[in-house]
DNA sequence: GAGAGAGTCAACACCGCGTCGAGAGCAGGC
DNA sequence: GCCTGCTCTCGACGCGGTGTTGACTCTCTC
């Protein structure tokens, strides 16, 4: 994906770049983002704190390489889901949420900090702006393919369910990571994700099948 | 409510408090939390920096001042509520959820600061939490009433399902507070997010009357 | 062996935060 | 009238974090 550390390739000092990627999604998992100094990074990656500016411009670029990284698996394992809304439509969404709750989940510190980070950083607000709104749109394709063939009922707009639909998601695993409450618990959040999109997709409990 | 400010009441001085309060709300229309210094505030409300921390111990301080104040509002127009999910589930829920959208956008400024600084911010944090709690607690005594008199089906843990639906409206004004995108259209964010209340409580398009 | 990168870091300038201590203004008691 | 104590004010400081500069060292190439 994208280049974004600093470096336009070539031998060592690749392993600097990635000691620092290394050290900082360790240290996510032990704070908050702001709560790690540049220092800290550069540190951990056996560099000064001036040499650090040598592989990033910013800790923003550093969680801006990890958001990348993160979403690149998440658009991985979109491609692999298999297609079988018509068959089964509730296990077919209940997968396409449990591949996010898993990808978000064992990514906890870069997840946290990155939507976290969006209030503040422009590049980070615009890389996740972009996968919300292609999960969106993929998720607005089914629903409408689901409206059309008489599945699931109109009177509502496809996109601006699928959009809230994702943002409920997104607000419930951060709820999740950050072991917030309220909150639902870890072991229900998938099921319980997936009722309410059912529901409110297909406007009834059980959805048919065919 | 609380008292959040420091003083401990007396004469003048307490106008200076507002000032300070007034000039953060004022500043939070114009640019982000984060780009305000308390140089900015303690300017705005004619005093000098180390006098701001006469009256606020921090910046923070003064944003939950604000929060409180705004969770405050919150909490009298819930009482003021009609409580009719028997005779009219959806309008109730509609009436309700539109009390929230329309508290948040007046304030949009506050919201947006506190709800991102609740990461980085315990205080911020545990009144947000007490208050989102309290707001999930009404919801599920509501969802439970309407499961055990039959017009909600079950399947669904009420709490489970409150908290999300909760975190939802939250993640959904937010990002319509935000002009994020993708987001819902500011008109037409009370139906979609009603009609998802709806459909995942009764698990039908159109519940009952009575 | 000279030149061009890539890579490194000590030292510096800067900014915002929070604190400290010395006052100014205004009570009320004597 | 003036002392005492309280509220309120701010100049000046120290601190921690950021980002930059400029000089230095490798190492690879011709």
């Amino acid at each position: 994906m994208a280049q974004r550390g600093r470096r336009t390739a070539r031998v060592s000092g690749d392993e600097r770049q990635d000691a620092i990627l290394v050290t900082a999604e360790a240290l996510l998992g032990q704070r908050a983002f702001d709560d790690i100094s540049i220092e800290d990074l550069a540190r951990g990656a056996g560099i000064s704190r001036p040499t650090f500016y040598f592989y990033f411009s910013s800790k923003d670029a550093v969680l801006l390489a990890l958001l990348d990284r993160v979403i690149t698996e998440v658009e991985h394992r979109i491609a692999e889901l298999p297609q079988e809304f018509e068959s089964d439509p509730a296990g077919s969404w209940t997968r396409a949420i449990g591949m996010f709750v898993e990808v978000f989940v064992s990514h906890r510190g870069v997840s946290g900090a990155a939507i976290a980070a969006r209030a503040r950083n422009d590049e980070v607000r615009a890389l996740w702006s972009k996968s919300m709104q292609s999960w969106a749109d993929f998720s607005t394709g089914v629903i409408e393919s689901e409206q059309a063939r008489g599945a699931a009922p109109g009177g509502i707009d496809a996109h601006d369910l699928a959009v809230s639909l994702n943002l409920m998601n997104e607000r419930v695993i951060t709820a999740v990571l950050n072991q917030e409450s309220p909150a639902v618990a870890e072991s229900r959040a998938l099921d319980v994700l997936s009722t309410i999109w059912i529901r409110s997709i297909y406007g009834s409990v059980n959805p048919g099948r065919r």
